[in-house]
RNA sequence: GUGGGCGUAGCUCAGUCAGGUAGAGCACAGGGUUGUGGCCCCUGUGGCCGUGGGUUCAAGUCCCAUCGCCCACCCCA
């Protein structure tokens, strides 16, 4: 064939989706016991709006994202995340009014132009969540907590819960110069590091090069430059999740991405999706971000949790991936011929309003070959009809078990099925 | 964007080193059983060997190019 799905995107088959709709439902239904609802924004933004939100150094607004031009200075991309759009929506439909505080989650397909790799692809999918008008440090802890229980509600171990506070616009400017003038006197950085310093200072923070690991391990740490308020957020912050008993270490060289993040930024990860994959959801506060998209004061507090990720986890635990199976036939309706496919037909119908799972195979096989379908989709009873059930008007039904065989009434039928 | 691995039946893969009629298992279809599944046995369907070019009497196999997939780097979910 030469019509494949595009480079990077992925069909979810029968099988494997059952996975999804079960992390989803458990999602749903977790999120709404804390007060969120759900939001459906589209998946064409502006691009403007990543642009001024996610900050235009960032990888996403230099190189990936998918947009199509429009009238000049209103081009529109597939969104590349979900803080965005939801803040947008947030604004634009006046979300705000009535209570302070708004809880929103979403779940849905976003989109990078990145070369795809294990747990990374170009249309991924996300859950997501954000809670906009509180700069409380206590949602934040709510929301891992949340998140702790929703990963351990599927199942998943292992999951390391990293959080740092990345300051403020007051007290960020001072902390950069001064881990800037140290990074410029630095000779043994790798290349992109020493771009990095010139052009985003914090980003080298992130370096995965082990060269630059004992640099880095040696540079201030921004948690020292913090400014009062911002001081005073943090441990109150930590203070709540020691109140819920959430564990978690303290990572000053947790930087993350985007431009719009300030005070807390989290991550969870785990060592199961390799070295560099192995963050499975991240996030943190941006009460900036309102104002960059020229709306009103608004603070906000979020993640994005990569699906593709977990379902990756999630996988390899036999008890949720391997234990699937298709849904089984209750009754298969078997026929030798025109006649008895017709009386089959109307049969399997009257069940199906019933509520029964009746399958009825129109390859045109042979008896032997039905019956060998039956078992194979594990058939609980199956039913023949030929011209001697027509004539008589009574039905054979096979429990297929053990065998055995009797001979009912149509009217019979659904009883038998439902009581065995 | 850079590097590595892999493209052979619907699926998983042998065959490539040493060029000589395209293979196995599973799946599918028919039969052994004229109206009855599983286990077993027999038979059968199914391949531009990713694509294009080159070398050769002869290419799945050697050479060149190209496309695709996977993995890794970068960065992130």
């Amino acid at each position: 064939m030469n019509v494949r799905s595009v480079r990077g995107t992925h069909d979810i088959l029968p099988g494997s989706v059952e996975l999804w709709q079960e992390i989803e439902e458990k999602t749903r239904l977790l999120f709404r016991r804390y007060g969120y609802g759900e939001i459906r924004t589209p998946v064409l933004e502006e691009t403007n709006l990543f642009c001024r939100s996610l900050g235009l150094e960032t990888d996403i607004v230099q190189k990936e994202m998918y947009t199509i031009p429009a009238r000049r200075g209103r081009d529109i991309s597939l969104r590349p995340e979900g803080t965005a759009p939801v803040v947008r929506s947030y604004l634009e439909n006046h979300l705000n009014r009535g209570s302070g505080l708004t809880k929103l989650y979403y779940v849905g397909p976003m989109f990078r132009r990145e070369r795809p790799q294990k747990g990374r692809y170009r249309q991924f999918h996300q859950i997501g969540a954000e809670v906009l008008g509180s700069d409380h440090p206590g949602i934040e802890a709510e929301v891992m907590e949340m998140l702790h229980v929703l990963l351990d509600d599927l199942g998943v171990r292992g999951v390391r819960l990293l959080v740092n506070s990345v300051g403020c616009p007051s007290c960020r400017p001072a902390y950069v110069r001064i881990l800037q003038e140290r990074l410029l006197a630095e000779s043994d950085l790798c290349a992109d590091c020493r771009k990095r310093s010139r052009r985003n200072p914090l980003r080298v923070l992130d370096c995965k090069q082990a060269s630059c690991s004992p640099v880095i391990d040696n540079l201030p740490s921004i948690l020292d430059h913090l400014c009062r308020e911002c001081r005073d957020h943090f441990r109150r912050f930590r203070e709540f999740l020691d109140l819920i008993g959430v564990s978690y270490s303290v990572t000053p060289r947790l930087v993350r991405g985007l431009d719009y993040y300030v005070r807390t930024t989290f991550e969870m990860v785990t060592d199961r999706l390799g070295p560099t994959q192995n963050a499975l959801l991240g996030g943190g506060r941006y009460d900036g971000l309102s104002e960059l998209l020229e709306g009103p004061p608004a603070q906000g507090f979020g993640f994005g949790l990569g699906l593709e990720r977990l379902v990756l986890l999630l996988s390899r635990n036999d008890q949720l991936a391997a234990g699937y199976r298709s849904p089984r036939p209750e009754i298969f309706f078997a026929y030798l011929n025109e006649d008895s496919l017709e009386k089959a037909f109307t049969l399997a119908r009257d069940l199906r309003r019933e509520g029964i799972f009746a399958y009825l195979d129109f390859g045109g096989r042979s008896l032997r070959a039905q019956m060998r379908l039956a078992n194979r989709l594990g058939s609980r009873f199956v039913c023949v009809i030929g011209d001697d059930e027509i004539r008589t008007g009574l039905y054979s039904i096979k429990r297929m078990a053990d065998g055995t065989q009797t001979r009912l009434q149509q009217g019979r039928i659904s009883r038998h099925v439902r009581s065995a």
